[in-house]
DNA sequence: TATTCCTGTGGGAGCGCTCCCACCCAACTC
DNA sequence: GAGTTGGGTGGGAGCGCTCCCACAGGAATA
């Protein structure tokens, strides 16, 4: 085991290329005032040693270490096994591979002081990220708050109860009228929504652009049914055979997911009622399973991996060049119309397309621009 | 944005407490040769200012990040929407806050000798990162050798094809054997294997135990039919759609994954076949999106969680403590037997335990322990 | 009482970079 | 020909830790 041998350093690259230990950084740095004959000799001798800076000792003489970080409220563990955040860690991994920067993965129990704690000292007061993605943000977190105390770089995926924050969003409650009101305008009558967990702002968000559209139709808002339950499968699977199995079961669900949505076809299959015929279903989110199942789902489509990498990219130029006044983005949302609503054509998009731009409800200004990414 | 003002060090904590750097870093270094009464002085001034050291200067200083990667193939990006996948990422993670480190994620393309490259530079002769977790291992991969030629700490999650790496795997062979006999327990004859990407390590393994039963059971492996695709649920669905409307479809399908037997169940659901009696389905890893299927998924489950945990807790000691031979360790699987094979009893299970000890191509041994973690 | 030992503490060097400042020397200006 | 640029280069300081060595002083030993 020859680990402890000495590694090269910018002092044996300028002995070898006959410079100084400066001009070497300055190659590395691609600083222009460097004649173009020492450039390309100790270009030579980079490549022939293989030789790459200890990023450790850069970073303590830049203050920046190229690592951000990608958070998670521990309560959303499950998160790893739903398929929109999977797709939404995958722009983060695109966006940061642009960025030049490493992603590192983190849990954080969000409601709990000493995990918060523990989560600043060793990555912020330490000096260990450049800057944070938190993946989802649940109501009365107490990271966002410190983060902005500390003037320590972040960006929100999914915006947060005040909007006061620095965020990447679509705008939930539009997305959810216009898919609710779709169901209403087939002439479904007892329409059940299900939530997500009701502490997350943006399973609040759809649930109130549900009722937009319930009291829009002319319905009291307080004599329909809602449920609330984790973003999975397994959830929407459940609450649906309960819920079909009522004296008065829904003719229609409008599920805060796509997971639950296919939960909830699932359930309505086992119990042998017929989608949409029986109960027709509308998911949020088009996740990339939906091909496989019949029906095929109507439901939102959402940017998830665009999100992840508008967040990144944000997050990146923050790093660099801090911004005073928050950063806030809304990207597009649109609904695509296919078989489990009762549409008898699929695969078409019905004009619900929830822009950034015109949809937010913001209005237009320079940080709610539409970004295709 | 007071982003730059200078934040404290040893020095200040030093001063502010009226001892020295040294005695300081000892503190939070648990050193023992610290007196009572100064540790508690110091520890107060600790808590108090909230310090924590720079993790740059440390590193520096020690040569250590506390940083490891999780490396998959550029191939396998959709790895992220694999629920197995996420389970093993989970287990990473959980075992990287056992061992008190960080996970970076990362894609290399291990066929493209530049990604790699740059791979090696930054993460690795950059000392960016402490090891790293390959999170498969594809045939010819160039990664693995270079690992090995410049002594950095590595660990697979499943084995390499020659068996000389350090790995953490299960008997994959025995397994899918096991799994295949059981179907042709059940008197299906023509059988026919879903296997993964055909230069994936353990897609082969579980290939050669599908062969391994049918050659027990007295037939022709080139009669045999196995289809390549993707470890995905489309590809199963396609892939059977296809295979149920041949003159001759099969009576039983041995997928090497869940996610593939799943896709397989929709695809005899679509053209009204019915499972497990027109085609019985047998599966691979245990997912927890199983549950929602009917029949229940006959399959393999492996301890995708503890083999993260694992890799992560070995590297970790690898780390401090290198090792000089490869550390291999085989953790155990079991046939789990439900309703798609067309056993009429559910959620029992069958003798098929492939221990990690016993199922071993090794033998028992030092490095062929079963662990429970 | 003199010597050794041991525990606890302080100070200096060093980890491998970046960045500032000083400097050199050719090319220009007047 | 003296003075002035300015592009290109080198050297020193400093980033904030750890780790080694030196050393003080009380306890144990002779």
């Amino acid at each position: 085991m020859v680990r402890e041998q000495r590694r090269l350093n910018l002092e044996d690259i300028a002995r070898m290329s006959g410079v100084s230990r400066s001009t070497v950084s300055r190659v590395l740095n691609d600083d222009p005032k460097v004649s173009d004959a020492v450039r390309t000799r100790v270009r030579t001798v980079l490549t022939e040693t293989r030789f790459h800076p200890n990023a450790a000792a850069r970073s303590l003489a830049t203050h920046r270490t190229g690592i951000i970080g990608l958070v998670f409220p521990r309560v959303f563990t499950m998160m790893f096994t739903d398929p929109w955040a999977s797709v939404l860690i995958k722009g983060c991994l695109e966006g940061s591979e642009r960025a030049d920067l490493s992603l590192v993965h983190m849990l954080v129990s969000t409601d709990d002081q000493a995990s918060v704690d523990r989560f600043f000292e060793r990555s912020v007061t330490g000096r260990h990220l450049d800057g944070v993605i938190l993946g989802s943000h649940v109501l009365g977190d107490k990271l966002v708050a410190r983060l902005q105390e500390e003037d320590f770089p972040y960006m929100l995926i999914g915006r947060d109860e005040h909007r006061t924050a620095n965020f990447v969003d679509i705008d939930n409650r539009q997305a959810a009228r216009i898919a609710t009101q779709h169901l209403i305008d087939h002439g479904y009558r007892r329409i059940v929504h299900l939530s997500g967990p009701p502490d997350l702002v943006t399973a609040l968000d759809r649930q109130d652009g549900f009722f937009d559209a319930i009291r829009e139709a002319g319905n009291d808002p307080d004599t329909v049914q809602v449920e609330c339950g984790y973003f999975e499968q397994v959830t929407g699977f459940e609450l649906t055979l309960r819920l079909l199995q009522q004296p008065d079961p829904p003719d229609a669900i409008f599920a805060a997911d796509d997971a639950m949505a296919i939960g909830a076809i699932q359930a309505a299959r086992e119990l042998g009622r017929s989608v949409p015929n029986d109960v027709a279903i509308v998911g949020f989110d088009d996740i990339d399973m939906n091909r496989m199942y019949r029906p095929e789902l109507t439901t939102v489509r959402q940017p998830s991996d665009a999100l992840g990498r508008t967040a990144v990219g944000i997050l990146s130029t923050m790093i660099t060049n801090p911004s005073t006044t928050p950063v806030q983005r809304w990207l597009s949302a649109e609904l695509i119309v296919r078989g489990s609503c009762g549409c008898s054509f699929s695969n078409s998009r019905a004009n619900g397309l929830v822009q950034g731009k015109e949809g937010s409800p913001f209005g237009p200004g320079p940080n709610n621009l539409i970004v295709q990414t």
